[in-house]
DNA sequence: CGCTGACCCTGACGGC
DNA sequence: TGCCGTCAGGGTCAGC
């Protein structure tokens, strides 16, 4: 279900339950998730503070005195606030048990989510190598003229791409690049300055509004299902192939791009 | 270095 | 009803 909006919205949705909490013991039903859960994961974070939780890019951190535990939620994973006595469920792999009672628990039917723990200080590489937050100041339209210039991948797969900037999965890619009027497949690096600054306000604009409207389901993600469902976000290309442009009344396109689905229409967007 | 495609896993859905 | 292929919002990694 991630992608930004979601992850961000989790996280904000469960830091009232973790901050200043001090977690009983971690408990591990299935560990065979994207990476093995370490093994040591659970005495290492058993009777630490989780002083905050972050978010980089679509990793969460859970951060202690002596190291973070760091969280993917993949593409089915969700994190969800339980009483601690709530038995689980089919795929609730994983407990965070705090002594308060609560309890952070991990569902994710596909494990391509991770629970890893990071050293303080420590450069982890699937962090290291991010690009910026697309909500920052670091991201804009020149940002990515200058990095996109030779590249001759699609521009889809180079804004979906974490090393690029963080954030923008296939759902989004598709709403901005339908909204930026670009042609998905068009080489990134043959993309003219003033369109990637459409792009890039674009990219900000619809995380932003994903983000706020997340706010309002804040509730879903705690002793309900842990599922924030599709933010009322209105739709223009993602899974309307075949459908009328909301633009210009011609049928959208469908292909697919580096494995993924891709909607476009073919008038408005060049 | 950049790009492409295989792969990780379960569940839902459509066609036969 | 069951079986089969395809697809799903994530990302890494090998190989060219």
């Amino acid at each position: 279900m991630p992608e930004l909006p979601e992850v961000e919205t989790t996280r904000r949705g469960v830091a009232p339950y973790c901050r200043g909490q001090v977690v009983q013991e971690l408990v591990v039903r299935e560990s065979r998730l994207r990476w093995p859960v370490p093994p040591q994961l659970g005495g290492l974070i058993a009777n630490q503070t989780i002083q905050e939780v972050e978010r980089r890019g679509k990793y969460l951190l859970f951060r202690t005195a002596v190291g973070s535990l760091l969280v993917h939620l993949g593409m089915s994973g969700s994190l969800r606030v339980v009483d601690s006595g709530q038995a689980p469920g089919r795929h609730d792999h994983i407990d965070v048990r705090m002594l308060s009672g609560s309890c952070l628990r991990f569902h994710d039917p596909r494990r391509f989510g991770c629970f890893l723990w990071l050293e303080p200080g420590e450069q982890h590489p699937l962090l290291s190598q991010l690009g910026p937050e697309p909500l920052s100041d670091a991201f804009d339209g020149d940002y990515l003229y200058r990095l996109s210039r030779g590249r001759s991948a699609p521009v889809k797969s180079f804004i979906m791409d974490a090393k690029v900037v963080v954030g923008v999965g296939n759902i989004y890619a598709n709403e901005v690049l339908f909204l930026s009027g670009i042609h998905p497949r068009r080489a990134a690096g043959r993309i003219s300055r003033a369109r990637y600054t459409v792009l890039a306000d674009n990219i900000k604009q619809v995380l932003t509004s994903s983000i706020e409207q997340g706010g309002t389901t804040l509730r879903d993600f705690v002793g309900g299902d842990g599922k924030p469902g599709y933010f009322a976000l209105r739709l223009y290309a993602y899974g309307r192939g075949g459908e009328p442009c909301k633009r210009c009344g011609g049928l959208l396109r469908e292909i697919r791009l580096g494995q993924r689905t891709t909607v476009f229409c073919v008038t408005c967007q060049r």
